[in-house]
This record gives C-alpha cells, structure tokens and sequence, in this order.
RNA sequence: GCCGGGAUGGCGGAACUGGCAGACGCACGGGACUCAAAAUCCCGCGAGGCGCGAGUCUCAUGUGGGUUCGAUUCCCACUCUCGGCACCA
C-alpha cells in the first residue's frame, strides 16, 4: 500500500511519492467499511445539519458546478465535523419535472428506467468526490416513498383552505404543450425550447401563498441569509403601500348627450363603482382619467352602446395576444369605454378607458391615470390627447411649469394644483389625502403584493399526480391520507397533446376510480404538481427517511432542524427558497413541526465560469470532473475548485492553476512523510503555525476557502525554507487543518503519523493566540502620508519611544525637515508626521 | 427602464473595523541537479525614471470629483461588465 514500509530483506526503496487514486480508493474503502459518514441520527448529542441544494440528475452526469457547491458545503461540513458536532451531510436527487421528462422524449428512453440509471451515475461521480455525505439517507423525488407524501402535503394544504382551483389564464408552451409557470417564461418564450408562449384559460391547482406574503417579507429580517438573496426576496415578494380609491362611474345610458351636466362626488346618481389601487394617492388632483384592465368583469357593465363594439374587439385582441406580445410589446394601446367617472377629489368627471397596460391580476385590475406623474400615463395620454394636469412640482418649479414628460420625483417636492393640500411635500400628501378619502367614504389605505399565488398545476406526465377525485355526486374528494401514494402509472407513450390534459387521462383503468365518499365511479385529477413542491420539503424528510409511517418523525425533526447551515446557488433565490418557506409555514401552523423558518443560515455560493463564459453544452466549453478527478485526483480538484476564487464569487476554470495546488499536497506529503522529531521544533515556525491554525479557523466559517488554502500554503513555505528538515510538531496539525479540504490525502497522512483513529476524529488543533500573535511589531513610518521606512519595535511601544526608534534610522529621519504639526500613531500598524 | 453583484500586475486573486497595495497560486525569466530532458529545489518577477552598484525616486487598485494625517476600502457623479426582474399603477 502507499504508505507502508519497505517489506524486511528488501533492499531500502525509493521513499513513497504521493499516488492520490491509491489513496483515495484506500480511504472510500475504509469509509464505507467504517460507516463513518454516517450520522447517529438518533443518538447524536450535537447535532448539525449541513445541507446543499440537492441535484438534478441530469443524463449529462455530474457538472462541475454541482461538485464546487457540494464540496464547499462538505468542507463546512467536516470543518464542524473537526469541532465536535455531530453532522448530517445527506444527499438526494431532484428528479421528476419537464427537464428529464423532455430529456426522455427526445432520447426515446422512458423516464421510469431512465432517471434511475441518471441517478446511479451521479452517485458513482458523487462518490468519488470524497463527499462526508451519508449515503444511508438518501432521497428520490420520484420514488413512491417520497412522493406519497409530497402528495400529503399537499392534502394538508387543502384542509386548510390554502389549496384552491381556479380558472386562470396560464402561459402555454405549444411545443412542449404544458403550461408554464410564470418564471418559466422567459421575455415571452419557453425558459426550455424558447418557443412563443400562448395564453389559455385552464383550471389550475393554486396554493395560496399570497396569504403569508406579510409574513415571508417580515421574517426575512430575522434569517442569517446571504444579503443577496434577502433583497431578491423582497423585490419578489414587492410589498407596495397606497390606497384604494373608489370612483363612481355614471351610467353611460343614462347621462348620454349631457355631458355637460355638472356633477360632484355628491351626486348619488347609480351606475357601477370602480375600485383602483395606486401608490401615490398624493397625486389624486392630477388623475384624468380612469383605465380597466380588458379582463375587468365590470367593463361590460359600464361601456356605453356606441362603444360596445369597439371595446368588444379590443377585449378579442387582447385574449387571443399570448402573454408575451402582452408583456414586451410596450406601444400603448387602449379603446375608450363611453363612460365617465367621478374623480373623488376634484369632482370632476374623467373618462373610463381599456387598455391592456393594465393588468387584471395585480391590485385591483383598474387604475387613476396620473399623465403628469406616471410615465406609462404620459406616453397613453400623449398619444390619446388625454389631459395632463402637474400636480407635483420640484425645486425651481411652480403650478404651471409644463410637463415634457411624466415628473416622477418623490424627493424634495410638493404638491401643487392640489386644493388644500397645496404645498404638501409628498409624503404628508400621501397620509392627509388617504385619510381625506377615507373620511370622505371614498378610499383607504391599503398594501399589495406583487407575489401571485402560486400555481402547481402541470398537465404532464412525470410528476406526482395531485391526490384529489373528482365524483359525480361528491364533487371533489380529496384522496384519503391512509390510500397514499397515489402512483404514477408506467405509461408506455407519456407525450402530451394539444388537449392541455395530462397524458395521465389516457390511462383508463388508471384515470377511473370509485369515489372515496360514496364508492360510484368517478376519476382522478390528472394533473401533477409543479417540481418545486418536491424540492419544498425534501430537508424535512432526510432525517426520518425509512420511516413510512410519516413523512417525518416528530422527535427527529425536532432534534435536527431547522437546518443549521444551507449552501445553494442564487439560481433558487427567490423560488424554492420562498416556496420552502412558505411550506415550512404552513405546516408550521398546522401544528407538524415547531419552527416557522427551514433554514437559519443560508448562503448563496457564486457561479463556476469558463473562458468568461457560463458553461454550457452549446459553447462546448463544459468540465467532466471525472476527466480530472482521474488526472489529478480528488483533494487536487476539490482543493483546486476552492481555490479559484471566493467561495460566494465563484471563478473562472481554467486547467492553468490545478497543478500549484498538486504541488501543496505533494509538498506536503514528503514533509510529513520526512519529518523528524529530533530536538525542538524551531520557534518562528512554530510561530506561523500558530498564526495559520487561527487564520484557518476564522476563515473557514466565513467559508473564505481560496483565503484558508493561501495561508496553508504560506505555511508549507515557511516549513520548507530553503530546504530545511522539517520537525513533526511544525507540520501534524497542518494535516488537520487540509483535512476538509483534502480528506483523503489527511486520513493517509494521519495514519502514517501513527494515529489509529481518522483524522476527523481529532478535533481541530488549538492555537495560543498570545504566541501567535508575537511580542514584536514592524510599524510603517510615513511622512505626510508617505510610507519612508519600517521599524520593528515591542508590541506594546508607546508613541515616544516608537518615535525615537524611527528618528534613529537615518533613512526615515533625512526626510524629517522640520518639527511634526501633527504625528498619527496607531499601535502595532504605523506612524505618520505631518509636516 | 428597475434591482443586485463586479472592475486591483501578463492571468486567477489577497488586503477582516480607512493604516506598508499586489499575500497565495499560475505563467514567465535566471540558477542548481542531470549526459540531456521531465520532475524537484533555489532566486527574481506592477510600470517607469536615475544609478556601474548596494540602491533610490515617481506613478499605479475602471473614470472624474470629495472627505481624511492617510482611501482598493467612506461619500457624490459617471463608464464598462455580469446576473435577475421587467407596463406591478
């Protein structure tokens, strides 16, 4: 083996070079006998749950992406491993969804026999990477074990009213003939084939995420999560505080040819009254005119005969538009409705128009166009001769300096043409007129949410079908918990059709089933849910899996989450990590778990970059980790990956690097293989030492992993100057330090040190930090800022006699030409005179 | 358009609360070892000026301002770049 002596008789060999596969199949061998990744999930006194965003097993295998995530999450993992907790580094494998269905179509290979050999060939990379991972615990979105209660979950949603159906206009993808989530949507075009997506009306599976919108804004406060991705989260979310404001609209039939009547808010006159949501009810004087959203269910109600025709075709148009056109095609359009309503404030009566810059689902679906104050107003009133009124004027402005465009500042500006709240700075503005309103009977102040609710509906096939039933006489019955899972039949021909039903409809013996209620036959929802609902509490299940009696067993989750560290790609900022939460809370409230937030510490790792460029198929510029775990083993490239560049920042691979770091562990290796314990170790390396166990140590939890590699590095330097022998005491605890960097290579080196037990075992070296930070300091001594000379001086020197030492070097002092106006001491780091 | 990162030698990057800019690594140059090469080891390596020389001076962290004894770090205004969102009233 790579380490052992030479066998007695034989003549001395060469001394043992480092072979990193040996090693490295020596210790995966010894690990696996040893159970040693494995976490006493029961038994554990100090239990630490490490988790990383699990994969998609992609037929492509392993990206090189997957492994830099893994292994600085792993590295965090056995750093707290080296502390003395118990730690759960589990693995699983995300993999129902459109990407390996659509993988499987294209490939003519069935999802049911494709995504498990997928899976094997991701656990046979995963292995070789030195993963702390334990591979007894293990999870499959897609096998039944799991998706039996995926499917729970959702039954519990629906018992608390948070699961609903509804008609909704969803974005179709007619190549892959599914619908699509709004995120899926890319500038109007499938996220996967870039087809043009449609619009279609279809009953849709919601869960009513909006309803904890306030709640997943506020708690955001309270999480240790990257910065980044709190902030994605809160734009996401997009809380707004305005007002909704009521305006009657007069009865387009009746007031017909009297436009000229003169009405006021006063007026009880009938007709309809339509609700606007806005964000700057400070700019009420200034609305000229009202606009609906084309969907808008009163606009039938208040358009006036002559109009009738003109509205109804827009209404057409903008139907048959898919959500795209819609959404990129920013020319405004828009037919006025004949009718006109009363602007609360001035009593003014404005004309009511359609146009599809308005959307029905976010506020109230109709809006008080502000031209002076809006641009999106301004550019629709320009181009339909609507009136412009300034209402707002900025510093160097009064009432009636003309609008050129919308004047949208808030800051440093006040309110004009505004009747009594003339000369109201916005914000005071916003309050008085909000309350005037409300006082009035004609608005009140209210808070929308940009979040929609959260449609899991997928009229596909690989995906866990939603247990509900569907009875002629019962109406929709949920699927009773005690008859899960409800499986996924093998369907030979799975490809869906145009029909936006799932192929799952096409399974007679499947699709038809007695009614849980009555027993009469009825059938089964066809739908599956969305991917996310499977990735939305896969960190529940890890600790109590093989528990088939519960999704997860009470005491275990107690004792293991919430998660104490997660480590995923900023990709999932805003989604699963939102819908986790959200999940989280839900069965927060039901009384399942005890913890309202999944996970309390998150941070987002950067991105592995080629070439300046993202890694893709199409760029040919993708890393197969196997090529290099095969040239240069595993610590190599897992230390290697870590030391491209800031963990959080990601980097650019490049094959240039790879071999300084070989080079370390090979230094290493013949340093401790050559180490003597002869006399006493030398004391400024023993020094070093002590600076690198603390720096390593600091660093590593701030998971500065290119930083820590550095300062071993240095240290391995320093041990070697010019080729001096090494003594064991300057070099074993760096054998530690490498260890969650390099576990193999750590475990080989620790054994050849004579210890029996692993490495991980060790705990983490200690440093005496009074030692390590050394009793002499070299001070920078500048003049006027300039640097002209260092001096070494006692740590704790006082001003004075720091200043005589400085004035006693020649080559600091020439530049002295006078008495110092000013001297800037700070201990430890720099004099500075000023002159 | 809006939100959020980022910009430092030939290259990847370091500098933790403002305090010696360029740690560590790559590449490159020189040397040792070798018949030779590889590997290994040692030395050098931001740019420019002056000096035979040990040295020494100036400039330098995307651009332009500002605060400060002192700025890669803080403030203001820009440029470029990467990522996300995009008619959200």
């Amino acid at each position: 083996m790579t380490a052992s002596s030479p066998a007695s008789g034989q003549p001395p060999e060469e001394p043992v070079g480092y072979d990193p596969a040996a090693v490295e199949r020596k210790w995966r061998d010894r690990w696996t006998e040893r159970h040693a990744n494995r976490a006493n999930i029961d038994g554990a006194r100090r239990p630490y749950y490490a988790l990383m965003m699990f994969p998609y097993p992609s037929a492509e295998g392993l990206h090189v992406g997957n492994l830099f995530a893994f292994t600085g999450n792993d590295i965090f993992a056995r750093f707290q491993r080296l502390q003395g907790f118990d730690v759960f580094e589990p693995m699983g494998f995300d993999a129902f969804g459109i990407h390996s269905e659509n993988h499987a179509l294209k490939t003519g290979r069935h999802p049911m026999e494709l995504i498990p050999s997928n899976i094997a060939n991701f656990t046979r990379q995963l292995e070789r990477a030195g993963l702390m991972v334990d591979w007894s615990r293990t999870v499959d979105t897609t096998h039944q074990s799991y998706y039996k209660w995926t499917q729970w979950v959702f039954l519990q949603l629906l018992k608390r009213g948070l699961a609903f159906k509804k008609k909704a206009a969803v974005n179709w993808c007619p190549n892959d003939k599914t619908v699509l989530a709004n995120e899926q949507v890319e500038g109007g075009h499938c996220e996967r084939c870039g087809a043009l997506v449609e619009q279609r009306l279809l009953e849709q599976w919601f869960f009513r995420i909006t309803d904890y919108a306030e709640r997943l804004l506020a708690n955001l406060d309270t999480l240790d999560w990257s910065n980044t991705t709190k902030t994605a989260q809160r734009g996401w979310i997009g809380r707004s505080d305005g007002a909704e404001i009521r305006f009657r609209v007069l009865n387009p039939l009746e007031d017909a040819g009297s436009a000229s009547v003169h009405v006021t808010a006063e007026i009880g006159t009938g007709g309809e009254e339509v609700r606007v949501f806005t964000t700057r009810p400070d700019t009420i004087f200034g609305a000229t005119y009202l606009v609906l959203a084309p969907e808008h269910p009163l606009l039938d109600a208040i358009t006036g005969g002559e109009q009738r025709a003109a509205v109804a075709a827009y209404q057409a148009v903008t139907a048959k538009q898919d959500v795209i056109a819609r959404k990129t095609n920013k020319e405004k359009t828009g037919v006025f409705t004949g009718a006109y309503a009363v602007n609360p404030a001035t009593g003014e009566m404005i004309p009511v128009w359609t146009a599809d810059y308005v959307l029905m689902e976010y506020g109230t679906g109709a809006i008080m166009a502000v031209p002076g104050h809006d641009e999106r107003d301004f550019e629709f009133a320009n181009k339909f001769a609507l009136p412009i009124e300034r209402v707002v004027m900025g510093p160097g402005q009064n009432a009636h300096t003309p609008l050129t465009a919308a004047f949208t500042d808030e800051t440093d500006v006040r309110l004009c043409n505004s009747a009594q709240f003339d000369d109201y700075p916005v914000d005071e503005g916003h309050r008085q007129i909000t309350a005037w309103l409300e006082s009035k009977h004609a608005g009140k102040p209210v808070v929308n949410f940009r979040l929609h609710d959260w449609c899991i509906s997928r009229q596909r096939y690989w995906g866990p079908p939603i247990p509900v039933i569907y009875c002629d006489d019962c109406g929709m019955v949920p699927v009773p918990e005690a008859d899960l899972p409800v499986v996924l039949p093998n369907i030979p021909d799975f490809r869906p059709d145009d029909s936006g039903i799932s192929p799952l409809a096409r399974h007679e013996e499947w699709y038809h089933v007695p009614c849980p209620a009555c027993g009469k036959m009825a059938r089964r929802e066809t739908d599956v849910s969305d991917t996310f609902l499977d990735s939305g509490w896969y960190f529940l299940r890890y600790p109590s899996v093989g528990r088939d009696d519960v999704p997860f067993d009470k005491a275990i989750t107690k004792k293991w989450l919430p998660v104490n560290s997660y480590i995923g790609g900023n990709e999932h900022a805003v989604l699963h990590l939102l819908y986790s939460r959200f999940l989280t809370m839900v069965l927060h409230d039901a009384g399942y778990v005890d913890f309202d937030e999944p996970f309390t510490k998150f941070r987002a790792h950067g991105l592995i970059i080629r070439d300046g460029a993202k890694m893709s198929k199409s760029k040919g510029n993708v890393v197969n980790p196997d090529d290099y775990i095969d040239g240069w083993g595993a610590d190599t490239f897992r230390t290697y990956l870590m030391f491209l560049g800031p963990f959080e920042e990601g980097g650019d691979f490049r094959d240039a690097g790879i071999s300084g770091v070989k080079r370390f562990l090979d230094r290493l290796w013949s340093s401790v293989r050559d180490a003597h314990t002869t006399g006493e170790p030398d004391r400024d390396v023993m020094q070093k030492l002590h600076q690198t166990i603390k720096k390593v140590g600091e660093d590593i939890p701030r998971l500065s992993y290119n930083t820590s590699i550095a300062a071993m590095m240095e240290h391995m330097n320093v041990v070697r100057r010019s080729e001096r022998a090494v003594h064991r005491a300057e070099i074993e605890p760096l054998v530690q330090l490498v260890a969650p960097f390099a576990p193999h290579i750590a475990e080989e080196l620790w054994e050849m040190l004579g210890h029996t037990a692993s490495v991980f075992d060790s705990g983490w070296p200690s440093f005496d930090a009074a030692f390590a930070g050394g009793e002499t300091a070299t001070i920078a001594v500048q003049i006027n800022g300039k640097t002209r000379g260092t001096i070494v001086v006692a740590k704790d020197s006082v001003q004075d006699s720091v200043m005589a030492a400085a004035m006693a070097d020649p080559a600091i002092a020439k530049f002295v030409t006078g008495s110092a106006k000013k001297v800037v001491y700070v201990p430890g780091r720099l004099l500075n005179l000023v002159i």
